[in-house]
DNA sequence: TCGAATTTTCAGTAAGTTCTGAAATATGAT
DNA sequence: ATCATATTTCAGAACTTACTGAAAATTCGA
C-alpha cells in the first residue's frame, strides 16, 4: 500500500469498503481495485506486497476473483509466475457482474418463488401472500429477461438509448400511433 | 417460524440469505418478508414470535428497515403498539431500494471518482489509472442519469420498453433515418 | 402526575468471517 | 528424477458482526 500513490491508494480502500457492502469481502475488492489499474498484469506477490496481505490470503481472494470471472489468468513469457488481469471496459465489468449475479442469486430466487407460485393456497393468509410473491417473481422476470436482450444490443445503441433516457417514451407514443394508422388501413 | 405456513417459510428463510448476499443482515432480511407478505400490519411482538427472534433484535431490524425506506410505520387504533407494513407493489420496493443504494453508495463513489479525476497524474502508471477510472466513472454516471430519467417514466410505459427488449433497436435506427432526411431537406 | 405498556439502548457474549503462517502440494527447468 | 520456485490448503488466531437480556427511556391513558 505504502508504494501506491494517493489517489491509486483511495481507490483501492474505497473499492474495499463498497465491496463489502455488497457481499464481497473487503481484501478482495481492494485486490481487484489494484488488478483494474494496474497497466500491466500483476502477480501474486506484488498484490500481496502492495496492500500488505499474506500471501495466502491473495491466493484465495485470486480464486474468488476469478469465480466470478473479474479477473484473468495469463503468463508473462520467462516467467513462471501466474499473473492477472482484469478488462479495462467498464460495460466489459459490470455485464460480468451482472450475469454472475443473475445465475448465483436471481435463478436461484425465481426458482423459489416458482416453486411457491405452485402451491394452492389454503388460507386467505396465504393466499395473499401468494398473489404478493407473484407479483415480486414478474417483476424479477421481467427484468431479467429484458436484461437479456439488452446485454445482445450493440455498445453503442445502448448508450444512445441510455442517454435518451425518459424521451424515448415520446418514440415509443409516436410509433404507437403509427401502428395504429397502418391497421386501419389495413383493416379497410 | 413455526406458526408459517411451508411455502411463507421458505419464502422468508431464501429471503434471508439472499440479504445477507447484498450486505443486509439475515435476520433483518427475514423480518422484510415477513411484513412483505402479511395481509395485515404486524407488530413487533409478532415478529419476533414468529421468527423466534428476541425482541431486541427485531426492535433494531424494524429501524434498519426504517432507515432503508422499505417498511412504513402505522399505528391501529385502540392499540398502542407500533405496527409496520411494505409496499406490495415490486416495482416500488425496487425504485426505493435503487435510490437508497444510489445515495448510499454511489453517489460516494463517484464523489471519489470525480476527485480522483482532478489529480494531475505524474507517472506513467498513474496516467493510465486515472484513464481506467475515467472509464467506471463515465459509465457510472450515465446508468445513474439514465436510471433518473426512466423512473420518471410511467409505469406502463417502462413494462412496454422492457417487452420490447432489444426491438428498440430497431426502432431507433428507424428515427436516426428519418433525422438524416429530415436534416438534408433544411439544409438544401 | 403516575404507572402500565411499549420501545430502545447497550454491554456482554455468541456466532461467523477473514486472515495468517506453516506445511503440503504442484510445477517446470535442468 | 531432483530441486528450486510457485501455489494451495488448512487449523487456529484475530477480528467483525449479530444477537440477547437486562435496564433505561419513552409514551400515553387515566
Amino acid at each position: 500500500m505504502s508504494s501506491l500513490s494517493p489517489f491509486v491508494k483511495s481507490f483501492v480502500s474505497h473499492f474495499g469498503e463498497m465491496g463489502s457492502r455488497w457481499g464481497i469481502n473487503r481484501t478482495v475488492g481492494q485486490m481487484y481495485a489494484l488488478i483494474f489499474v494496474s497497466p500491466q498484469p500483476v502477480n501474486a506477490d506484488e498484490i500481496a506486497e502492495a496492500l500488505e496481505f499474506s500471501r495466502s490470503n491473495v491466493s484465495m481472494g485470486l480464486k474468488e476473483l476469478q469465480a466470478w470471472r473479474l479477473v484473468r489468468l495469463l503468463h508473462v513469457p520467462g516467467d513462471r509466475r501466474e499473473y492477472f488481469e482484469a478488462p479495462s471496459d467498464a460495460w466489459e465489468i459490470f455485464r460480468t457482474l451482472a450475469e454472475e449475479r443473475r445465475r448465483r442469486e436471481i435463478e436461484p430466487t425465481l426458482s423459489m418463488l416458482r416453486s411457491a407460485l405452485l402451491e394452492s393456497p389454503t388460507t386467505e393468509e396465504d393466499r395473499i401472500a401468494q398473489q404478493r410473491m407473484k407479483g415480486m417473481h414478474d417483476l424479477i422476470e421481467l427484468m431479467s429477461t429484458w436484461f437479456d436482450d439488452v446485454q445482445r444490443m450493440d455498445h453503442k445503441t445502448l448508450v444512445q438509448l441510455m442517454k435518451m433516457g425518459s424521451k424515448v417514451q415520446r418514440l415509443l407514443e409516436f410509433t404507437g400511433k403509427m401502428k395504429l394508422v397502418a391497421g386501419g388501413k389495413a383493416s379497410a
